[in-house]
DNA sequence: GTCTATAATGGGATAGAC
DNA sequence: GTCTATCCCATTATAGAC
């Protein structure tokens, strides 16, 4: 093989156990099927990675990065209130539609860092950003919200959180989509003038 | 050891497992981990069960009813419409900070329901039943709404899982309070007349 | 730096005595 | 029905040759 810097190995191998754990879950993503997905050596990984959670963190970070980019690449042109919401909403579950098993992927990676202690941290700050970039959205309306922009951002990743969460469950796409309407509709409400 | 029935011994490791499960997550939930937490030997799990997603199967399906078991135990008497639902919220964020690893293994389970060939029909079931409980709660409000009943509901859900969510990642009391004050005033805004 | 080989552990499941 | 003992496999991590 190939002298290959560290951080070229360090990204190839993240890469590779993030497409895994999409793919059959987080339990499936052993540093053995990563080394093989990836095409190198088990003992490779151990010289750019001192354990399996090292490397799992530094996957819980590139996914949720990954995440945003998606979600901030939506245009609102010309659009009102509601559409807005409900539109990023649909974008959510479009997401979802075209790749089940990465959105599935970030809830147990989620879980994953709660139960993994030293990781809290990174569940905490990952919720910290999806409230920042929802945050800047919700500003971005230039609606009058009757709160504060961030707590209506914390609604609107309730909402998203759990809506993608029961279609994951059932599958139901009218049943998704109606939620994301009712759903626009309700933060809506929550704003001084409706328009 | 003395002989015990089939439900008894099936009952005894479904109750271990929920325990280990909610200390330490699916992954602690081994079968050895379980008979010994039983107090029995492993051969017994295999005379009771087939195999280990035997087993959890059946333990996804307990802690579900223990968990709609619960909710439904909430009074109502005498409150506004928008009282009502912030307590529905409240109830909630109280029995995850009793005991936050249960509520993270109802999570957990989902997850390995959905990952699990041939379980997912109990992931869709679980919500279901979920939804079922709360269009019965919604009904029971006596409010006139300006969506179905079921669509209010699942909104609840979404709501309720998303706020769960977001505390077990940040254990922010004030902000999940916070998000349940929001959360609920705008599902009230749903109904006809938010009296 | 990269590999093969192996250690060390823990897992699910089963055989067979009682 | 219930146990001990064991099989067999997969896992994480490391040793040591090159």
């Amino acid at each position: 093989m190939q002298r290959i810097s560290a951080s070229t190995r360090k990204d190839a191998l993240v890469e590779a156990a993030l497409r895994l754990v999409a793919r059959h879950g987080i339990a499936a993503a052993s540093t053995r099927a990563i080394t093989a997905e990836a095409g190198m050596s088990l003992a490779s990984f151990h010289y750019v990675f001192p354990s399996r959670d090292a490397l799992l963190a530094e996957v819980i970070e590139r996914a949720l990065e990954r995440e945003i980019d998606a979600q901030s690449l939506v245009p609102y042109d010309g659009l009102t209130l509601e559409e807005r919401v409900y539109r990023a909403f649909l974008t959510s579950l479009q997401l979802l539609a075209a790749d089940a098993g990465t959105e599935l992927a970030m809830f147990e990676l989620m879980n994953h860092a709660l139960r993994t202690p030293g990781l809290e941290p990174l569940a905490r700050r990952q919720y910290e950003r999806y409230w920042d970039v929802a945050e800047a959205l919700v500003i971005e309306t230039g609606a009058q919200w009757s709160r504060p922009a961030r707590e209506i951002a914390q609604i609107v990743v309730s909402l998203n959180d759990g809506i993608s969460l029961a279609w994951l469950a059932t599958r139901d796409h009218e049943a998704a989509q109606r939620m994301a309407a009712v759903a626009a509709g309700a933060v809506c409400r929550l704003a001084v003038d409706p328009r």
